[in-house]
DNA sequence: ATCAAATGTCATGAT
DNA sequence: CAATCATGACATTTG
């Protein structure tokens, strides 16, 4: 398996940026060289998923909707949006590009616009207006628009960037004013301004705007591009300044280029399930939790982001047959995914890079401890709470709200991680430094196992150590499960019948490692009820045993006393014939009137009634012989 | 820290 | 033949 390495470094600190936007045929390239800091799992993930060319095989053999095709009839159908309660409120331009009955359902302006354009048979103008192709799509960033697959518009804006930074504290101030001239408003007038009067003017900012303005309450946030701080050698070439481009980008970028994300695991209504089978599970549509999660890398200063771009470069240039393709499919989308998992959700940066830990490396992740050290934010090799959690998330809790990051998976997901300190020191130096030289590590022995065969060498009693109670009340599966963001919960999964099981599995798009997991945690679930039952029943056979030994034993004293007093009786008879022997024979006179010997004489009744006096030994060899002819006669009955 | 009970997991065979 | 169940053995968690 082959993991890429998530940082690019173009060694001028120039970060090429390139926009592919591939709709419905429609490729929009555009290049940017921009000083641009942008969240580098988003970054990869849509530069793989997007900078491909949309016409190549890799989208046939990608789990991605192809251009034209952008998802299925029954996922994309106006009738199951309009059935979707998460749905945003239809915007005359959504309404409009609808009513063009275009294969293609719009979630954002971007996506409404690119339809519009589309089906108004103005390509040209699209290409004109975003500018040139892109020199190199797999060194740019593939900034995707899907529209039928809600690429992670929701929004939440980058508060944890705003207390961290002086730059965007300063943004945030004068952010509000120009949001109330720029941002669109709800239904979509904005992008209308765009489409209807100044096509041909239209610029980046417009577009960044446009993607920017797709949830106009986060673009408040931010972080704008003049916050971004220049790297060394950096310049605006293509941009008329950083001013100018002073929308929400990095927002916008990850917001709406989530592409993979959104497609494979947004369990919103592009890609629900059946709905019958969902109705006992709450509905955590990711736009918001992907908006959520995108905070940490938009608030990050990264400023060694770009070292792994060029390891995506070659990774690419290497792979350019079946290899490269069925690589793409699976391996980097799984492997983009935990990745872009890291840097998404508090827990998930946590739980992957533990799930992801050497099984015998210690590796430091001690949250507590690290919670009143400065200095290990400064250590390159130091194990902090940082390195394990240097995927991405704030350690600000106070300045980011409290993210309902949770799936489906296990209920609900408060999520309140504990290796979230309250001193919230990575948020700043430590967190940027982190950021940049620890996001993924991931061991190789780990990057290198497939999806089938995928292990997870996490150690449970160290793993508790950094969960918080509320983590810890979840099972591993459904720590596992929210990592990899299954859009069911356990108990779903294991319950559902079987027909149910693999229709919902066919329904969704789902990673192999996803379904492994899931296939696992049914496996486990179902082993688990049965190993209860066996349980019970095993206690349920031991209590009977119990049970029947105490009866057997009462039984037995019963017996006891029964046998003991039958002894009793007996003896009592032995006595009364003693003493009437005794009394016979006291009166007993032989012939010459002397008293007869008991010792030598026995009373024996004839079968006429009579008693005879008869001598002791005539007496045991009659006995002797009537024995054995008895014994005679038992032998032949049981012969015959 | 230690230990025992409870519980989870895996392998394997049966259904 | 796949899915599930049953269960022994071992691992892990819990109190």
């Amino acid at each position: 398996m082959k993991y890429l390495k998530p940082w690019r470094s173009d060694g001028g600190g120039l970060l090429h940026l390139t926009i592919l936007l591939s709709l419905a045929g429609l490729r929009l390239d555009l290049d940017l060289d921009l000083c641009l800091l942008l969240p580098p799992p988003t970054l990869l993930r849509d530069e793989l998923l997007l900078g491909c060319d949309p016409t190549s095989p890799a989208y046939a053999l990608s789990p991605y909707p192809a251009p034209g095709g952008w998802g299925r009839a029954d996922q994309l159908h106006p009738k199951g949006r309009e059935a979707d309660p998460a749905a945003p409120p239809e915007g005359q331009l959504l309404r409009e590009v609808r009513a063009l009955g275009v294969p293609f359902i719009p979630r954002t302006r971007v996506d409404a616009w690119l339809v519009h354009r589309v089906a108004a048979g103005d390509t040209d103008g699209a290409h004109g207006l975003l500018g040139a192709p892109a020199a190199s799509s797999a060194g740019g960033v593939g900034a995707g628009v899907d529209g039928g697959s809600q690429a992670a518009p929701g929004g939440g804006g980058d508060p944890r960037a705003s207390p961290s930074s002086p730059l965007a504290a300063r943004e945030e101030e004068k952010a509000p004013a120009e949001q109330t001239a720029r941002v669109p408003d709800a239904d979509g007038r904005a992008s209308e301004r765009h489409l209807n009067g100044t096509d041909t003017s239209f610029s980046m900012e417009d577009l960044f705007q446009l993607l920017s303005s797709s949830q106009p309450e986060n673009s408040v946030e931010g972080i704008s591009l003049g916050d971004i701080p220049a790297l060394p050698g950096s310049s605006n070439d293509g941009m008329n300044s950083s001013a100018h481009y002073n929308v929400n980008f990095s927002q916008a970028i990850s917001h709406d280029v989530n592409l993979h994300e959104a497609m494979l695991l947004c369990p919103d209504n592009t890609f629900r399930r059946d709905p019958v089978v969902r109705t006992s599970q709450p509905q955590e549509p990711f736009l918001q939790l992907n908006s959520h999660t995108t905070n940490a890398e938009q608030s990050l200063p990264v400023a060694n982001l770009t070292a792994f771009l060029p390891f995506v470069d070659n990774q690419m240039r290497n792979l350019t047959s079946e290899d490269f393709l069925h690589d793409l499919n699976i391996n980097i989308f799984d492997e983009i995914n935990l990745m872009s998992l890291a840097t998404e959700g508090d827990f998930d940066a946590m739980e992957v890079s533990q799930l992801f830990q050497e099984p015998d490396s210690d590796s430091g992740l001690s949250l507590n401890s690290s919670h009143n050290s400065t200095s290990i934010t400064k250590s390159n090799t130091s194990h902090s709470i940082c390195e394990e959690g240097a995927t991405g998330y704030s350690s600000d809790p106070e300045s980011l709200p409290h993210h309902n990051l949770e799936g489906a998976v296990g209920g609900n997901y408060p999520a309140p991680m504990g290796h979230r300190n309250d001193s919230g020191f990575c948020g700043d130096l430590a967190f940027q430094h982190v950021f940049h030289n620890h996001t993924y590590h991931l061991e190789p022995r780990a990057l290198e196992s497939n999806s089938e065969s995928f292990s997870w060498p996490e150690k449970p009693e160290k793993m508790s150590r950094y969960l918080s109670d509320t983590e810890r009340n979840l099972s591993r599966d459904e720590r596992r499960a929210k990592a990899l963001r299954i859009p069911f919960s356990v108990d779903e999964i294991v319950r559902m019948p079987v027909d149910s099981f693999n229709s919902m599995l066919s329904r969704h798009y789902l990673t192999d490692l996803q379904v492994s997991l899931i296939r696992d945690i049914r496996r486990r679930g179902k082993n688990k009820v049965a190993a209860q039952n066996c349980r019970r029943r095993k206690m349920d056979i031991i209590l009977n045993l119990e049970e029947d030994v105490c009866n057997l034993q009462a039984k037995k004293e019963t017996l006891k006393r029964e046998r003991a007093q039958c002894n009793k009786a007996i003896n009592i008879m032995k006595q009364k014939l003693h003493h009437l022997y005794h009394d016979v024979f006291s009166r007993l006179r032989d012939d010459e009137g002397r008293p007869v010997n008991p010792n030598q004489y026995a009373l024996q009744y004839s079968h006429d009634g009579s008693v005879l006096i008869v001598p002791k030994e005539l007496v045991t060899s009659g006995h002797k012989k009537e024995n054995r002819k008895r014994k005679r006669e038992e032998i032949e009955d049981g012969f015959h």
